[in-house]
RNA sequence: GGGCCGUUAGCUCAGUUGGCAGAGCACCUGACUUUUAAUCAGGGUGUCACAGGUUCGAGACCUGUACGGCCUACCA
């Protein structure tokens, strides 16, 4: 018993092999295009807009994606990457050989197509073929015209078809890239050098995240895959680029879920001489400017809300802010465990393994998160939990850090860089002892980063954006995997 | 990791109380010289996700598995 689509793909594969009969090669190597169906449709305006310029033949190339025969006239619609045209092919204008391919296309094939654009009586751009070349036999029907491919788990894995039939999905991933040469732009016009670092790396550090493990063979060593750009970048600055950043993937070995991806693009900047303060001011003008480039308006629409994205973001501080959604003041309780006992007074179920960062990090998400909408700078952290961060000078349990939050998602995360390399050891030993004492996995320490730090590096701005999140919020797409092209899914058995 | 929901034709989806497996699009055949989801006539091509179980009889009920979605947990 042969399937529906075994009958299909059968069908297809008799009009490949008719077509290959006559000598025509379905799969040829290339077509010369002289406009995309963007610039036709221009091209016919300007000619009906104007007297002397004459209709000429033009090439256009794109993909079958409807037919609608009427006896001896045909209407197709060809879609390319600028968009779509009517193609008006009459049967008894086309050659023998024309003729006979035609009967053999099918929605789905790639052809090229040359004639003399027009407007039919319903003022519909058109081009009237006079001669066509088949540049792509399709063997697999499309998804529907009508709804397209509603089937998520599809749309991931077979993406080719989601962009295919989606017009929306399209748009978001040109967005994307837009997006990245939008911040490309603002950042080298500002001076920033972009540079490229090590994805694989003998200890992964920067951030605290369980990183992926790889082998090289010829050296017989391991490596981490990178969970953050920070070490390497601020390398940089101690080499003498004051203004650096890279737009790198990055890898964290945890869970997945709509605002995570193991894989995820990350944006990080480094300028010397400036503080946190310096960067809060980047941050906002960078995301409005973009925002204003992209959708030319620095008001967007997300889950419901409209976020004003115009500077200056509203600056809170962390305790207050804690303090006023939970009704804690972690500076009352300094320790660990004085804490927890707090936040299980709010009913809230704390993992007894947590340290004190972790818990104030728990309170964040809980209770100050969901609330942050507008864009906001969370400012001034536990030192706690920012090893990378310089104390503040009048508070030295507290660092020089903000958080950036929008439509309740942190999207991110800058300080004043930690540069006395005594202290960067001693944080970097303390953390390792309090991961040991809770029996965790223990990242070495980049003892070469340490190094680097003795020969001085100069006060340092550092900023690191989650692209993806940043995209999710400019395109309003509630989950990662919209804005991922290929997102990371279970492989089917 | 836990909870809830989903998986039926290539695609989008129906399928009632357990009683012959359905529709639209796509595809095939035919008609039609300006259509726009063209229209009209005819054609159903299926491992009902997978594996068991209950039953005279299972797409439907029960158990397990896989994959996905949402929530939750984890997450600098």
């Amino acid at each position: 018993m042969t399937s529906r689509i075994d009958r299909i793909a059968q069908q297809r594969q008799q009009k490949l092999d008719r077509i290959r009969a006559c000598g025509i090669n379905p799969y040829p190597h290339k077509y010369h295009r002289s406009h995309t169906t963007h610039q036709a449709i221009a091209l016919l305006e300007q000619q009906e807009g104007s007297s002397t310029v004459e209709a000429t033949v033009v090439n256009l190339a794109g993909r079958v994606m409807a037919n609608r025969p009427m006896g001896k006239i045909s209407f197709l619609d060809i879609h390319d990457s600028s968009g779509k045209i009517q193609l008006y092919f009459h049967k008894e204008h086309l050659s023998e050989e024309n003729l006979g391919l035609f009967k053999d296309l099918d929605i789905g094939d790639i052809i090229g197509v040359s004639g003399k654009l027009f407007r039919t009586k319903t003022s519909e751009p058109t081009l009237e073929v006079e001669n066509f070349t088949l540049l792509a036999k399709a063997l697999q029907p499309l998804p529907e015209k009508w709804h397209g491919l509603s089937d998520i788990d599809k749309r991931y894995r077979q993406r080719y078809l989601d962009l295919i039939a989606n017009t929306e999905t399209k748009e978001i991933f040109k967005m994307r890239s837009q997006v990245i040469t939008a911040i490309r732009q603002f950042l080298n016009q500002r001076g920033f050098l972009e540079v490229e670092t090590p994805v694989l790396q003998p200890s992964a550090g920067g951030a605290l995240a369980r990183p992926f493990v790889t082998h090289h063979h010829t050296l017989d060593q391991d490596f981490y895959l990178r969970i953050a750009l920070e070490l390497h970048l601020k390398r940089l600055i101690i080499g003498g680029f004051d203004k650096v950043y890279e737009l790198g993937r990055i890898f964290r070995n945890e869970g997945i879920s709509t605002k995570h991806n193991p894989e995820f693009t990350m944006l990080e900047s480094y300028e010397a001489y400036a503080d946190y303060n310096d960067v809060m001011s980047t941050v906002e003008e960078m995301v409005s400017k973009v925002s204003q480039q992209i959708l030319g308006t620095d008001k967007i629409e997300f889950g419901g809300n409209t976020l004003n994205l115009k500077p200056p973001w509203q600056r809170i501080s962390l305790q207050q802010t804690i303090e006023k959604y939970s009704g804690i003041d972690f500076k009352k309780y300094p320790d660990t465990d004085s804490l927890r006992n707090e936040m299980l007074k709010l009913k809230m179920e704390v993992d007894p393994q947590k340290d004190r960062g972790r818990l104030i990090d728990e309170l964040i998400s809980t209770f100050v998160e969901p609330n942050l909408v507008q864009p906001t700078f969370l400012l001034d952290y536990p030192v706690d939990m920012s090893p990378l961060a310089k104390t503040k000078p009048d508070d030295d349990r507290l660092v020089e850090r903000f958080e950036a939050f929008a439509g309740g998602m942190e999207i991110a995360n800058a300080f004043t860089e930690l540069n006395d390399p005594i202290e960067q050891r001693q944080r970097f030993l303390k953390q390792q002892e309090e991961r040991q004492a809770e029996g965790e996995a223990v990242e070495t320490i980049d003892q070469d980063f340490l190094l680097a730090l003795e020969y001085g590096m100069p006060p340092t701005g550092g900023l690191g954006v989650g692209i993806d999140r940043l995209v999710m919020l400019l395109t309003g797409q509630q989950s990662i995997r919209q804005v991922i092209l290929f997102p990371q899914l279970k492989e089917k058995p």
